[in-house]
DNA sequence: ACTTTAAATTCTGAATTCAGAATGTAGAGT
DNA sequence: ACTCTACATTCTGAATTCAGAATTTAAAGT
């Protein structure tokens, strides 16, 4: 038996984020320490190191006196760091094996397809899975890293996001064009492709927003 | 007077970098967080708040139950880093106005000339307000803020690297060409300069490692 | 002398406590 | 009624304390 001994911080990190992405936390308002720790039952030290951890990664915001504030979801944001991921991953997507990918063309397809079939928030899930499949071969792990960070941000939209299933079939079909892509070797194509990907079109951004 | 009131885990992750950076402590040992803490003068507390937000940002590592670790300078993580540095700062290039970028051209030659009449050391400095100056006019302030938190890492190795004055005069030839095709208004080129001008030579590299 | 095991020490992770900043409230003065 | 100030309360930032993990030291056995 492999007895669980992860570091309280980072279980805290994983509860808080799974509830501010769930939405159970008023979006701009300052969170209460005090508070929260009460309610996961642990005391503020470790808390706090994990709310730190997700301002640095830019969930949060942290006030010098005022304490940490769920950042308001914001056009911007979504406008800035969609894509950032998109040239990241594009450039990722350069540094793959070319072999390795195209033998995860199946996969791949696999995983489009299974996007179609489930519920919104199970579509963002497998729309990471697809993601991670297609770069897997790419050797800056850093690189990687980075772009995992990035995500961590954007997942907080995918609730708002993905529930539209019109964006979840245009994310399929991209999905399928750059395995097309891949599998013709015509790598140029299948990053511009990807940076599409990451593109979110106006529409949705009103469809959001309002 | 305007008092100030920096929050200590700021000042604290400032000085400790800066120690860092200069090499004072041994590379790819562990960080006795309780010496350093009398050492500075500070608790315990707001140290792991600073040494966890190094660490985030890939200077240390935290091993849990053994503490912070101060990340061996390796070829592979210069190898990572510069080329995402590139990747993020063409990115951000795109994005910038094209008339600013004409009219900084001049602060520009003039800080690429300083480098050459500077100690090394300065001169990492030099060029890091160098590439500030360009990227200025860039909106998308998150691609900003992600940019510099890369160059943290890599500021470990301008000691280093940037002792070589060949290295200086290359970068220096390079940032002149970068100026050259804003004149010219020809981004592309530019671009490509600036990708060139994160590309570390294999030589430069057998130097500095052996 | 060398290995193994047990005790002692050191150090990290987390809880608790304390100090001071920010906010909220009540009362005095206009 | 409204504003300003003084006081009380709440909350963050940091120090201190405590528990338990990892490492080191010492001792026993081969």
């Amino acid at each position: 038996m492999t007895i669980t001994r992860r570091p309280l911080r980072e279980q805290i990190r994983d509860e808080v984020l799974t509830r501010l992405v769930r939405g159970d936390h008023p979006v701009g308002e300052r969170i209460n320490e005090g508070e929260l720790a009460d309610e996961l039952g642990v005391s503020r030290t470790p808390l706090r190191e994990a709310l730190a951890g997700l301002a640095q990664e830019g969930v949060l915001e942290l006030r010098p006196n005022r304490g940490f504030w769920l950042l308001p979801l914001t056009v911007d944001e979504v406008k800035e760091t969609y894509p950032i991921i998109g040239a990241l991953e594009a450039f990722a997507l350069r540094q793959c094996d070319i072999q390795v990918l195209a033998e995860s063309v199946p996969r791949l397809n696999e995983l489009a397809q299974r996007m179609l079939d489930v519920d919104p928030l199970e579509a963002g899930r497998i729309d990471d899975q697809w993601h991670d499949e297609l770069l897997k071969s790419c050797p800056n792990k850093r690189l990687l890293q980075l772009i995992k960070a990035q995500k961590t941000v954007v997942h907080r939209y995918e609730f708002a996001y993905f529930t539209s299933r019109k964006r979840i079939m245009r994310a399929e079909t991209e999905h399928r064009l750059i395995a097309k892509a891949i599998l013709e070797r015509d790598m140029d194509r299948a990053a511009g492709e990807l940076v599409g990907n990451w593109t979110v079109d106006p529409g949705v951004l009103r469809e959001v927003f309002g």
